[in-house]
DNA sequence: TGTACATCAGTGAACGCGCGTTCACTGATGTAC
DNA sequence: TGTACATCAGTGAACGCGCGTTCACTGATGTAC
């Protein structure tokens, strides 16, 4: 049964938006097409309608999530960013944080398509963090922009790949000091 | 045929030490059975002899390669440490480096055995940190520790996501300051 | 505006494939006498 | 020390299962007249 083109157009935004949640949530290989679907309301076989392939619908997710980070850190400020990121709700809710955060261990082993597209993400990103850092030359700033940023992804990870949640607060808290005290100055 | 003890023992090793560098390298989940023990020179059927399932070979092959990082970071310098850790060489070699950057996305999927095996593994090279980093009170050792410790992931997670190598390498350089800098005071 | 036909989003069965795990079997090792 | 038997590491076929992808089909939509 065919759909006017809006129709189409939605479901096809849905499959996208509902992508790059469960992929944060359950990885890139740990979602199929076929539960990716379901959750969309639709059937496995008209997935090929709107995408190419799986790998196709992984770099536009990522590119989606990514893009996601940057419209909420252009109405921030640092402070705001820092603690949000490092926040115990972003830990305990990959589907709607970061995805270098949650995806970190499988975009090395991804393919072109979704490296250009994760790499992109992550360019916007650190743009958006060096226009809020203080600091004296942009290079300086942009620098400061790629610390803040790494620090902020392996906090995320460890805290959560830790089973201790005493531990993984302690990690949060002590990445939130270093930046603080980093970025005053 | 049925081998010596030592013999069993040694293929044993010889499996564990294949799945902590495969595992690295290609994620918990990119690598099968199948494919380790033939990297061990053997056929699939024996794993089983050795190891309860793939999660119990998960659980030991990460507190084996985090076990490796620790001895290795028992005799070396901060400075060193952090310097090797974010070398390029480190950055291209996964197979060979800390299990945390590698595995990171895989980790909080993973069931309880391979979360407990890596959780005491962040604890003893937290704290073998702790005891090379400058501070007054042992507390704020600690802190410094797993906030380097975190900068250091994240920063070999995200070099090894982009694609483009001049930003990868800008990534690393960016946190080496930014420790250099935190941890001389 | 009304009619006839082409289009194509969505369905659900089927495909080939690789995975983790099981199993009957082999034959050298280790043990009991 | 020599012999008979139990053990068990390792082999390779087979299993059930879930995956990404393909395909013939459906039927409402969009289009041409």
């Amino acid at each position: 049964m065919k759909v006017t083109r809006e129709e189409a157009a939605a479901t096809r935004e849905r499959i996208l938006e509902e992508a790059s949640k469960l992929f944060r949530e359950h990885g890139l290989d740990g979602i199929g097409v076929a539960d990716l679907m379901k959750s969309a309301g639709l059937t496995h076989g008209g997935f090929y309608s709107h995408f190419a392939s799986k790998e196709d619908l992984m770099a536009q997710a990522c590119a989606r999530a990514l893009q996601g980070s940057v419209q909420k850190w252009k109405e921030r400020s640092l402070p705001q960013i820092v603690e949000s990121y490092l926040s115990q709700r972003h830990r305990d809710n990959p589907g709607a944080g970061c995805a270098l955060a949650s995806l970190a261990g499988d975009i090395p082993r991804q393919g072109g398509a979704v490296r250009r597209a994760v790499t992109e993400g992550v360019r916007s990103l650190v743009e958006v963090l060096a226009g809020l850092v203080p600091g004296k030359s942009a290079a300086a700033r942009r620098r400061k922009a790629l610390a803040i940023y790494s620090s902020l992804v392996g906090a995320v990870v460890l805290a959560r790949s830790v089973d201790d949640p005493e531990m993984s607060e302690e990690i949060l808290r002590a990445v939130a000091q270093l930046i603080s005290r980093s970025s005053d100055r």
